[in-house]
DNA sequence: AATGAATGAGTGTTCATTCAT
DNA sequence: GATGAATGAACACTCATTCAT
């Protein structure tokens, strides 16, 4: 509609730009307006103006939206469990402090703003891709947390979890837990619906997580008694 | 195109007026196909073909799309605190044996296949109807959740629990953990994928949370024999 | 939706009213809805409503919604001339004193709301319904300006008006330009934006309209010389 | 259906670029659309196949159905005004002849069929869209009006016109007088059911608008007497 | 490599009209 | 007579996708 200025002098090209940063960027912006408008709601014509580009050009990279929404998923599935385990080779310490760690790192505070939305975009796959969330959580949660199966089993043997603790459910149970509460929190207003710090949730919810797995008290008649009360 | 009786008698009516069910009908085919196919790739021609009805009948019934959503959440809200609270006021034992039902009962086995619809339905309002996920969490999560945190400071001061344990994030987390890692092994592939027993998952759950608030062996010869037994 | 009370006792039945007022009363409500809102933006709900009656009941009455303007249109059509042959009748004055108030009576200050609105739907239904336009203007328009122009000529066979005028366009040119101001006035906010007293433009457009049949200054070489130019 | 060549030289294009025709087409074909139909009645689909582009190219660009309405009358307004001043300027004659061309051209005749369609949008929107019509009025009428009192004034000055005369009511009722008729002539089979010449309607409205501002006879008791009766 | 004009299949919603009761 | 449940044909508008340039 805006008249073009046809001077054949400058002959400046209207776009130019190093065609290797392209998918990048528009990746990036995918990400940014998937995590706060969620992908459904994300129109191209968004993430085309976000990445600076035009519609044309997201097509030229990405076959088409849901691409978008598979190559982020790679992302992560590609990072993710690669840093837990290097969370877990650079902290000699004992399991408990590694799985500290990696609850904390790997589930709880993301190491930058992309990281968090990338779990957020993760988490919505589940309604937005059910398809594309299946391929997620093989690729990427069941080995996250068989990793975390396997510091627990850890624990086991050197007595510092009990034997009884059902290794499995708890990577998925805490990570899951976790991961979801903080993902609400701070989506929604449920931070102010349910004011309370995020730092307490993360801290308590790693307390309750190895408290869970540590031996309990067996000693005393009155324990004794409610064990047997509650079966 | 279906060939009419021409009898004079029996004028066959094409369509029965049926006021009272229409609407249980309709919101039950809408709970269906939103459960399966999500709020937002559920049409509503899908839902009055569903129901058996034309897209105009359902806008006879409700004013628009997200007020089946929103009917929907409401049933769960009204009903759904009451079940807990019917639950922990009908078993008068011992608070773990409440918390266990509660727990059970309101977050891992539905009572039939309509209430676990609701709960998927519920969990996906997160990213299909933010605002109404959040009116939903004040209505209902909350409100469960300060139900079971009163059951566990009970707990603590009958010395059944420990008093460092956050009952707050206990709460939130396990609940959390629990629904969604059922919603997802129910709902995705994640149950082949991931391969073990619902039942499972449920009672593990329950044994950790409870064991994540009893008291610890901590201090003393006690503590340390028993770490040593246990390793 | 809401439960009826089937209490054998009061048989007392939900409607009940003189068949013969319903039409009336219905047109009423159509009527005023017309003018306010327009036919177009009226619905038949708010119709029913207004009347105090249901939609199928409108239909009980009237074939469909286009009838309702149609038979509005006829009562004007059966009145309006009517009247204006009345106050032709009963003013015996001269043919001015009888324009004046066929104008203002018939096109300018209607007797009552009923009528005002009457107005506002008869050239409302230019766009609303050609075809019913097309019938109003040769039942009713065509005769009051002929009514009109038969009083002109009467002045012009008295001499109180010039030969020289055109009678017909006359009659079409004042009333259509008086009724169309006055709608527009009342209708939108024409009123605020061009303010002045309705009442003036009554008077001058009457004053003008008997000026313009009025002999011309014809003595004198000026006026004489004017005529003269302006051909 | 249509066979399509296979020639692998030229694809032969389905559609062809044509940005800068393409609004200006659309634009057209809504204001011929609107102007048989009434906006109202015309359809979105009916305007894209009018100007031989699917609803998709509408709305690339205009942003609603009632934008191409406001861009529509917005050329009105735009030219409108300017046109009638363009008038009064290029004719250097008296008053009366000044007002016979504004009234003949700016009301009566217009240039092009395009500029009497814009006229009968313009009355339409009356009812269609009364919000974009009190801008109408405001933007373009109130105008023009003024530009028509100021012609009325200066006449009085000279002593052309008698002083008497409300230019406002004049300028207001002749206009809407002509211009209604006109149209209803025109859209209606007025002309066939009221049978006389265009050019009779707008020679007499004119002669008529001039002759009611001219000075009357006042000489003779006669006229006297009458003006004291009727007042 | 990049654009952005053009497409067209949906989607929610409205509402006059019908018809079982 | 009267109701109001049920229908179904539009309709405006959106947006992922295609493709001419």
């Amino acid at each position: 509609m805006a008249v073009k200025k046809q001077t054949a002098r400058a002959p400046e090209p209207r776009w130019a730009r190093r065609p290797e940063e392209r998918p990048r960027e528009i990746l990036a912006a995918a990400l940014r307006l998937f995590a706060s408008k969620g992908y459904t709601a994300t129109t191209l014509v968004d993430i085309a103006k976000a990445a600076g580009v035009t519609k044309g050009t997201v097509y030229y990279y990405f076959r088409n939206k849901e691409t978008l929404l598979a190559r982020l998923a790679e992302v992560n599935d590609r990072e993710a469990v690669g840093e837990l385990e290097a969370i877990v080779r650079g902290n000699p310490g004992p399991v408990s402090s590694q799985l500290r760690l990696v609850l904390r790192r790997g589930f709880a505070e993301p190491r930058d703003e992309s990281r968090r939305q990338l779990r957020v975009v993760y988490v919505g796959l589940h309604s937005d891709a059910p398809r594309l969330f299946a391929r997620a959580i093989q690729q990427t949660l069941i080995r996250a947390w068989s990793l975390i199966v396997k510091l627990i089993e850890r624990g086991k043997a050197t007595g510092e979890f009990r034997q009884d603790a059902d290794a499995q459910v708890a990577a998925r149970v805490f990570t899951a837990g976790l991961v979801v509460q903080m993902l609400w929190r701070q989506t929604t207003d449920l931070a102010s619906l349910d004011p309370f710090d995020d730092a307490r949730m993360v801290d308590s919810t790693i307390e309750l997580f190895l408290h869970s797995l540590r031996p309990a008290v067996r000693i005393g008649a009155a324990a004794g008694r409610r064990m047997a009360t509650e079966s």
